[in-house]
DNA sequence: GCACGGCGATACCCGGCCGGTATTGATCGG
DNA sequence: CCGATCAATACCGGCCGGGTATCGCCGTGC
């Protein structure tokens, strides 16, 4: 199988239709068919049913859309890779969340930075899905959040295991409670849970205001507007007007390091040395 | 970047040798030469220091190497199983190490039977290495035994954690003891510690004999040639003659169903859940 | 020290595959 | 029943991947 042939099937079977993904592809349609066809048949399986009204996937496509997306994502961060390992003197890539875990975060570079063979890191913060900075090579490690953050296919450390607390608006009665039950949270009519941004960049369906960061969320719970279940350590300065209550039987959540397997440099390996005597 | 350079340059880093590699893949040298410079030049990266006498890996090239060994793994692996999707019925196929976990194997292999959707689960069971079947797609999930095994780029559950054992001939003084620790049995002059075979085939440098399997391995210490230690439940009936004795500081050892990520099938799901329910 | 041999690089040619345009054929909507 | 839409087919041209022949470099042995 050519990496040709999996980006065009898997631009395809996103598309769910030719002419778009031979446009997105840069190349004609009728090709498109061909190479397509070309691999069934060096498969010897039919991945996309077709009519000439509609294309569906059949179930050896959907399997192996989900298994050429990882590889096309493998092959881009092993490019990303070689080129860093060849050009830059090394460096470390750290991706985390922005908000999150900052104390932890903080410890983790210093204490590295005190190693004899430290090398730069540098820090990728993002809103959400850090992991993805892993798959496309992007960076070296991560502090992902168990269950939260998906760990598939990534070696990982657990560096620390919190509980979660839910942030109330102070004038909600509950806010004066000093522990609550995840059912008593999760079916407040009045202020149902926000919806965070899924992986695919949509929202789950149901109640609730849609969230894309933490300032934003905060700012709609002091208006009284929804309200969240985080872990403690996302809410360390909370603002006037908010007030976090611990949750008891939320799970418990790990702050992890992960990292690509296969890679094991020197520096890395220092890192998750330090992070996990932390 | 294209599978076939891809494939090429793997071999050719393994081989480090241009005419073998060639040989191997079943073309001239030339050609290969060339798809390798067009490589590197693609990548703005040397992969091979080369003169006419040797060929050695950069530190890009090592990099490269095991990244792309993985990829090719994973292309192999996604082939497989797209095609098994497509023709058979589902089924299930579980790897394991022959003669390990027997009994736990039993009770999962019993209790996903008796589930509502279960399908039919084959067995392949290895001498050793039982997650090389997971990267090349032979198997939808494994038994492995942390920390022996490498779960790189797999998710897991554990399933049991267990002590380790030394197994040694019954007349052996340290036999009567009732416990040990690990530095006591790992400096036998007499009985050195047999050699297992690593991932590429070959064996660690050290003394005693090099082992392939369990029989084997048994007969071995019978002999009075070596020692071992093992998980607990690898030797449920032990041969006459040999003795099992509890190392206490020996690390402890979890056995962990384990399968690719990205596969999420209906059973594997069912299968993990039997697993952690045990 | 020189000749030989081993090995990767280069030069050059050929055929197949990849991509393009034009067209067909099937299916759904009005 | 007609037209619009969309994938498949037909056919052509250029590039690229593979082959053979050869060169150039370097280590070895007489």
């Amino acid at each position: 199988m050519e990496t040709r042939e999996l980006r065009y099937f898997v631009t395809v079977a996103e598309e769910l239709h030719f002419g778009r993904a031979a446009q997105l592809l840069g190349i004609a349609q009728p090709p498109l068919s061909r190479t397509i066809a070309q691999l069934e048949r060096r498969l010897g399986v039919v991945l996309l049913d077709r009519t000439s009204r509609k294309v569906t996937l059949t179930e050896a496509g959907t399997v192996l859309l989900a298994e050429g997306r990882a590889i096309l994502g493998a092959l881009a961060a092993a490019e990303r890779r070689t080129r860093s390992a060849a050009t830059s003197p090394p460096s470390l890539v750290l991706s985390a969340k922005a908000g999150a875990s900052g104390e932890l975060l903080a410890k983790l570079l210093d204490a590295y930075a005190a190693e004899p063979d430290a090398v730069p890191v540098d820090l990728l913060l993002f809103e959400s899905q850090p992991q993805q900075a892993l798959a496309d090579g992007q960076a070296d490690a991560a502090l992902l959040h168990q269950p939260f953050d998906s760990t598939a296919g990534l070696e990982t450390e657990v560096l620390a295991t919190e509980g979660q607390v839910a942030i109330l608006p102070a004038a909600h009665p509950l806010a004066r409670r000093s522990r609550l039950r995840l059912a008593e949270v999760s079916s407040l009519p009045d202020l149902p849970l926000a919806r965070w941004r899924g992986p695919g960049g949509d929202y789950p369906e149901g109640p609730g205001v849609e969230v894309r960061n933490q300032t934003q969320l905060f700012q709609l719970i002091a208006l009284g507007r929804t309200t969240v279940v985080l872990p403690e350590s996302s809410c360390v300065n909370l603002l006037e007007g908010l007030v976090a209550v611990p949750v008891t039987d939320a799970p418990a959540v790990d702050t992890v390091i992960a990292w690509p397997p296969h890679s094991r440099s020197r520096a890395l390996a220092d890192l998750v040395r330090v992070a996990t005597g932390l």
